[in-house]
DNA sequence: ACATTATTATGAACGTTGTTTTTTATTTTT
DNA sequence: AAAAATAAAAAACAACGTTCATAATAATGT
């Protein structure tokens, strides 16, 4: 049978994008299948395998997606001092953490079949991630070297990272707030260990 | 068809647990399955779920002992001075989650269904390790309250974690020395930062 | 020692999954 | 208008976790 060209495949690839998000605005990605999304925008599970390639890379498509939103929101963060937009940028990251837990938990924990590498896509986008840090820190000590910056930028990150997956998981045992002074704690004593003088930031 | 008791339940645990274990040395989770895993062991899936309750709890079992492991690896660093110590479990925590791939994923990832909270024995564990660098840092701040030190425990073992994830993922773009590195400026600098007087380290 | 009852691992069945292959309806080309 | 190409849907497939009835053993009562 053939219901031809009523969408073209990049607006089924939206639709089918848009559903899964949906999707896990309510429920995790355990409760999710190809089937349920095809369903869902009234196309059928081999139509979104011809089109993805697989359910593999339709999930990652909707990383990208989630990605590219994070990305967007913390961008927003740089009218202050580079420390408070770090600090921000570290409470922003959290807070979308929790509030799409599902997004956030594919975007980090989707990994290749047989080993294979993510797409070089998706790796721009999360070293687009580590630039928006490296520039706060640039601004606040000009004089260190670029693989100084660059170790840093990656210390910063990876914390705010990992204090986030952890609250995620209920494994940190504390409140949002309690969290969030962490945050704070680890930006700021980091930064000040790291000696850069306190009247740059 | 019967009662075979070649083996005892606890035996029947202990081979499945085996095989998972073995099995995740070499191929990640998605490659596993109840099935395989039954037959591997000579049995049949459904002996397993009378056993374990379900695919999901023999993976918490698995998840369980990898964690005794680790924690009980982490314990060996309590010789030198309390910063050295913090600084070797951090690496020893990154040598173990590279070098156990798939078992260290199970821990982080393994979710239960329908958001349910993980067994009190599962987040005891979990709280153990926080507890290693909780010791270490009263060891060198004797005078903190009680609250700081939970803090700074968590920071640092959230930067910890956060780093060896990504590093893990190869979301840090770097290489393994690298990652020793950027945990050493982690441990160090936090904690200079937090103001532990250099001569208590 | 035998018959009965209680266990318990098993095998078959169920409903679902992602994917592959085949079919069929539509579009394009001749 | 007929033939060829295309593309979406249907059907088939293998594998999954789980449930349920069955059959074989162990335990018990006589």
């Amino acid at each position: 049978m053939a219901r031809r060209k009523e969408h073209s495949h990049e607006q089924i690839k939206q639709m089918a994008i848009a559903a899964v998000l949906l999707h896990l605005q309510q429920d995790s990605l355990h409760g999710l299948s190809l089937r349920k999304i095809a369903a869902q925008i009234g196309y059928v599970p081999s139509t979104l395998i011809n089109i993805f390639g697989s359910y593999q890379y339709l999930l990652l498509a909707v990383s990208e997606h989630t990605l590219m939103n994070l990305s967007a929101i913390l961008q927003e963060f740089t009218t202050q001092t580079p420390l408070a937009n770090i600090n921000n940028m570290a409470i922003a990251y959290s807070t979308f953490a929790l509030e799409h837990k599902s997004c956030f938990r594919l975007v980090f924990e989707l990994s290749m079949p047989d080993d294979q590498p993510l797409p070089v896509n998706h790796l721009t986008l999360i070293k687009s991630l580590f630039a928006l840090v490296e520039c706060q820190l640039r601004l606040c000590a000009p004089s260190m070297s670029d693989q100084d910056i660059e170790v840093m930028s990656r210390v910063l990150w990876g914390g705010i990272h990992g204090l986030t997956c952890l609250a995620l998981d209920g494994k940190l045992f504390v409140t949002h707030s309690d969290l969030h002074a962490m945050l704070t704690s680890h930006v700021k004593g980091y930064i000040t260990g790291m000696g850069i003088h306190r009247d740059l930031l």
